[in-house]
DNA sequence: CATTGTGAAGCGTTTCACAGCC
DNA sequence: GGCTGTGAAACGCTTCACAATG
């Protein structure tokens, strides 16, 4: 059995994929399944046979020839290159539509996410119970990161304040951020940020619509609809065989 | 003034970025800046100037030397590339939590996708109103995608119900869809996927933030906060000067 | 002479193809 | 024999650096 910490630095592409795998890999273990092949895994992930390997490569030797990858095995070392061998509390910031939406989505506790707070300006909401969790005032943000050792905060508020929320995340000791406001943050470096913005996703759907239809003259519409093919989502590019 | 249709093949990375550089043109045309350098462009976007202009010399070359890039029709060229020029109604499947936030959040329609139907598997869900549109029944979604001309599919369900939604799209005649489910998608290759996983997000901080934990052994919580630099939010990296 | 547009170099990611091993 | 692990090739994206030019 190999050794032991974080080896090699992991291809950021690569940890962008492992969330994949684990998700998968974690169904078959509650079905029971002992052993995968990279190319079974492949094909549930949508992505090819050899980036499976190349991929779990990086985490260390964890595989069988001849046979294939230990399930549950391979899910503790995923979880444990992901920091998932603990919970990481996050606080959210703005209680609207959205901040609502992604207190009340049980998902994230259950996902080693629990919400350690939701905090709004607006004293109209603060005392309100979204998700099993009080709405508190945006002053109490430092508090409720040191107190609860948060190191994740989640950007929920409108576009206009979405600034101000990441310089108070940082200042209350933040260090990474999962933005859903549709702008461009202003952080220190060392502070890592995601970006989670619907019309860019909607518009890169409106290029392809529009290519589409530049394409074929008359009746882009699909219509007789092709077998359902493998999977081929993530990325949705075109799933060579 | 150059010619007209889409031209070349435009590199994915670059469509991605259009979307950012054209909410920030349109905001400098609001406050009507007439030209902007790939310089200023790079700085507000958060990206390095070569690349910018990189991925404006895909559309064309509609920068004047010495000069910089007029802006509104910058906008203009940015926006016909995107398909952009008309409305693209969209479908969101699944009244829940999700779907919800998604039909209340109003920058839906403003940027060109007004939800032209909602709906739900739970006769309990139909007939009620979210942002100003009534849910109907899953069945009515083919009747719904034909009449609105309908390109694009939302999916806000249940995991589980996730893949038959996405078959439900692609029968009803949708072409792209955008996946909050977390689940790979098994549909035709000639479908479009667009996901957006919260689950995968937050496992990608959590991989960063152990890597932090793991590399200086005590009290890695940010400490005195550094001088908030330049935009480095999109993708994370560092900025380079 | 400031700034674009772009070949060419550099770098990270994907895919190939096969040696290594169970 | 079947499947992993991995060098090496291929590819795509980013960055450099400078010629072109309004």
């Amino acid at each position: 059995m190999p050794s032991d910490r974080p080896r090699r630095r992991i291809p950021e592409a690569t940890v962008a994929r492992l969330p994949v795998y684990l998700r998968i890999l974690a169904e078959q273990a509650d079905e029971q399944v002992e052993s995968i092949s990279s190319d079974r895994l492949a094909e549930l992930a949508g992505v090819n046979a050899a980036k499976v390997r190349k991929d779990l490569s990086y985490l260390g030797s964890y595989g069988t020839r001849g046979v294939g990858y230990e399930v549950p095995y391979l899910v503790y070392q995923i979880r444990r290159e992901l920091g998932l061998t603990h919970d990481w509390p996050v606080v959210i910031v703005g209680a609207g539509n959205l901040g609502q939406a992604l207190a009340g989505y049980g998902g994230f506790g259950e996902r080693g996410f629990p919400v350690a707070g939701i905090v709004d300006v607006d004293p109209a909401k603060v005392g309100t119970v979204l998700g099993g969790v009080r709405v508190r005032h945006i002053d109490e943000l430092s508090q409720i990161v040191q107190s609860k050792r948060v190191n994740i905060g989640v950007i929920a508020t409108p576009t206009a304040s979405a600034q101000d929320a990441a310089e108070r995340l940082v200042r209350a000791g933040v260090t990474s951020i999962l933005n859903f406001a549709p702008v461009v943050l202003s952080v220190p470096r060392s502070i890592e940020v995601r970006k989670v913005d619907l019309a860019v996703e909607l518009q890169i759907l409106s290029y392809h619509e529009q290519r589409r239809a530049s394409a074929s003259p008359l009746r882009p519409v699909a219509g007789g609809l092709g077998p359902l093919g493998g999977p081929s989502g993530t990325s949705g590019r075109t799933a060579s065989a």
